[in-house]
DNA sequence: TTATATACGGAGATACTCTCCGTTTACCAA
DNA sequence: TTGGTAAACGGAGAGTATCTCCGTATATAA
C-alpha cells in the first residue's frame, strides 16, 4: 500500500552520500580554480575529508568531477539567453550574449581542455552541456539572420570557439579584453551587406 | 696551435648523440601523431632504442620535445609569409597565409596545448616560435593597414588564436573546413568600411 | 531494534615522470 | 695507432598520480 509507485529506486539517497559530493564539488572547485584542471583528485579527497574511493565512486573520472563543478555556470549561461532574446533587437542580443560567454570563460582558468570538450562537442561527458549551448546560441544567431541582420554560413558554435581560442589561452584579463573586441569584428565580419 | 680559435665549443657533438636525437625526433612525432601530445615518454625512448636518460638529457621536458618535433614546420610557415607578401596584394597575401596557418594547424592533431602555447606566448619554451609567427603575420598585418585596405585595433596574434580554437578541436576535416570559412568572416570584419 | 542496501576509507597495483651515477664510447692529439 | 678524456649512454629507482578493491561502518526502512 504504502508502496513508493515505480519498480526502481524506492529509498531516498543517504544522507552522509549527498554531504560528501556537495563537499567534493566545493574543494574540487576552489582546487580547479587554484591548480588548474590537473589538480590532484587524491589531494582533492582529503582536503575534502574522504577516501579517494569515495571520490572516484561520484565521479568516476576527472571530467566527470569537472563537469558537475561548471554544471550550475553553464546552465545560468544558457538562461540567459532566452533573456536577452526577449530583451534587445537580434544582434545587439547576440552581442551581449557573446560577451556573457567571455565573461563565462574567463571563470574558467586554466582550464582549456574542460571548455573545449564543452564547445567542441568532443566528449560524451560533456554532451548535455553542448546540446544547450548550441541551442542557446544557434537560437540568437537565427533571430539575427531572419531579421535580415546577418548571414553566417558556418555553425554558430564556431564563433564560440574562436572566442574561447582568444579568451582561454592563458593571457588573464588581456585575452578576455582581446575576445570582446573580436567580438565586434565577428559581428562586423557576419553582418549582412546591403 | 691548433687551437680552434674561439674559447668555446671546441668539439663538434658526438655521432651517437646527433643519430639518437634524430631517432628520437622521429619516434616521438610518431608517437604524438598517434596518441597526443601525452604520448608516454619513456616508451618514446624504449621504442627510439634509447634509455630514458638520453631522451631527457636531449629534450628536459615534454615540451621541450614537442616544440623540437614541430620546429621544422613552423619555420616553413614562416618563411611562406615573405612569399606571400612578394606576390600578392596585402589583403590577399593575409588571407592566404592565414589558409596555410589553418594547414599547419591541421598538422597537429591532439595537441591543442602545444598550439596554444606557440600562438598563446604563454611558455618560455616556445617563446622562439612565438616570435617568428608574432613578426610573420604582424608584417602581413601592417601592410595590409598600411595600404589602407583593413583596420585592426587588436593584436594579430589574435586572428591565429580564433583560427586555432575553431581548428585545432577535435572535429577533423570539419574544423579545418570550419576554420576557412571563419578567415573570410575575419577579413570582412577588419575590412575598413569606406 | 534489526536487517540490509548503501556508502565509506585507504592500502596497494599500476603507470608515468624525471634524476642520478656507474659504464661505455666517440673524438682528438701525439 | 694508440691512449686519454670529455661526452654520451642506459636503466634502476625515487617521487607522484590515478584508480580499484574489498572489509568495515552506517543510514534507512520496517
Amino acid at each position: 500500500m504504502a508502496d513508493e509507485g515505480d519498480s526502481t529506486a524506492v529509498r531516498k539517497p543517504r544522507a552522509d552520500a549527498e554531504r560528501n559530493r556537495v563537499r567534493l564539488l566545493e574543494t574540487a572547485k576552489a582546487a580547479f580554480a587554484e591548480k588548474g584542471s590537473g589538480a590532484s583528485l587524491d589531494e582533492i579527497a582529503r582536503t575534502a575529508g574522504v577516501g579517494a574511493g569515495t571520490l572516484y565512486r561520484h565521479f568516476p573520472t576527472r571530467d566527470a568531477l569537472v563537469a558537475a563543478v561548471y554544471r550550475n555556470e553553464t546552465d545560468q549561461l544558457v538562461a540567459a539567453a532566452d533573456r536577452l532574446a526577449e530583451t534587445y533587437p537580434p544582434v545587439t542580443a547576440l552581442r551581449e550574449w557573446l560577451l556573457l560567454f567571455v565573461d563565462y570563460i574567463a571563470t574558467k582558468h586554466g582550464m582549456s581542455e574542460v571548455l573545449n570538450s564543452i564547445v567542441g562537442g568532443t566528449s560524451e561527458l560533456y554532451s548535455a552541456s553542448t546540446a544547450q549551448v548550441k541551442q542557446a546560441i544557434a537560437k540568437l544567431v537565427d533571430r539575427a539572420v531572419l531579421s535580415g541582420d546577418i548571414r553566417l554560413e558556418l555553425d554558430p558554435l564556431d564563433l564560440l570557439r574562436a572566442l574561447a581560442g582568444v579568451a582561454n589561452i592563458g593571457l588573464g584579463p588581456d585575452g578576455e579584453r582581446a575576445a570582446k573586441r573580436l567580438i565586434d569584428i565577428l559581428i562586423a565580419g557576419i553582418r549582412a551587406r546591403r
